[in-house]
DNA sequence: TCTTTTTCTTGCCTTAGATCAAGAAAAATA
DNA sequence: TATTTTTCTTGATCTAAGGCAAGAAAAAGA
């Protein structure tokens, strides 16, 4: 059904590569999973096939505060740890049971070191992630939280059903008490 | 003085592109100069070397909303059309008078595409950028006004001297009035 | 320099959203 | 199924920051 080249067809890849790919099995990941904790090096990237999985940092209580979601058909990483080969600045977890591919980072950057096409595809990547970053930061910066809430949730109607209201509410930069009511007022 | 090869110093750069850096003259920009509005094109982009440029969009009730800024020694472009190809997302205005290298995007793409050491270097660039986004983001997202004042301010102390209170207040994601009774409060 | 315009401060009042707490509902687990 | 744990809702306050306005200070222009 899934596979890896799959997912990166239309690249020119070499059959070395392409090999590499095709090694990967999807393998499943239990829900409340820690894929990185902040302090940690990066050894994969992952691509969700299936469920979802967050981002978050403690704030000075303690709390934690959601910053992302990955859903499929997206790769999954933490960024600073990744491309900077330093520690995690944020944690990953499942939010549910998970579906992946597991792709060992040092292996992949070996490849992209040969593969102008895999570099191409990365900058294009990096480009889009940033964008989406940009306009979420963006509408935080912006909106108020009902707004910021009806407009995140109409791209993002799925991620309710897997999220409990507090992780939401995190992401959205508001209690979950708050999103409780704005939701109430929405019905 | 300055020259955009020293900027580029340490890359593997064909004699070509050597050219094309050394032709350019550092010009000078005059303040509250537009240098790119939402919806155009990127045609551009700048090393700044004396000087601050701001990034901002307008809220829903008009205001500007600074989103960014840039000074010396850094590279200031509107990222989603620089990058797409598509059309401004921010504007960009000199906060004061400046003094840039103005180098053309599409001159510049040219050579990137044939120039390893040079993609590494964006890559490089890229990556930074967005981590540094994401700490600003992440900020916002996690401190309360005061605190975010206080690690922007640390880092930035310059910026203060160019921008007014109420540019630096909507970076912050609070007003003109807020800020100044934070200064208050902090002396 | 004098004048005009912009920026900054500050007081007073309002408001969005936080905090705390307790009960209801739902989900996980035995 | 029964029990425990987590999540969600809701009410009653509380507070950080906003809105408005007016005067002070500073900067830009004449």
């Amino acid at each position: 059904m899934h596979s890896l080249q799959y997912y990166y067809q239309g690249l020119e890849l070499s059959p070395e590569v392409q090999d590499f790919f095709s090694q990967h099995q999807e393998i499943r990941i239990t829900k409340n999973t820690s894929l990185i904790r902040q302090g940690e090096g990066s050894r994969y990237y992952w691509i969700v096939i299936e469920g979802l999985v967050r981002s978050f940092v403690y704030s000075s209580e303690g709390e934690e505060i959601t910053t992302g979601f990955f859903d499929p058909p997206n790769i999954c990483l933490e960024f600073s740890s990744f491309f900077l080969h330093s520690s995690a600045v944020e944690n990953l977890v499942s939010v549910s049971e998970l579906s992946v591919f597991q792709v060992s980072k040092a292996i992949f950057f070996k490849y992209f070191e040969q593969c102008p096409s895999l570099q191409q595809w990365g900058r294009t990547w990096m480009v889009n992630f940033l964008i989406n970053r940009q306009s979420y930061f963006l509408s935080n910066h912006t909106d108020d939280a009902k707004n910021r809430y009806q407009k995140w949730i109409e791209s993002n109607p799925h991620i309710m059903k897997y999220a409990p209201l507090k992780t939401i509410a995190s992401y959205l930069g508001i209690t979950d008490s708050t999103l409780s009511r704005i939701r109430r007022e929405l019905l």
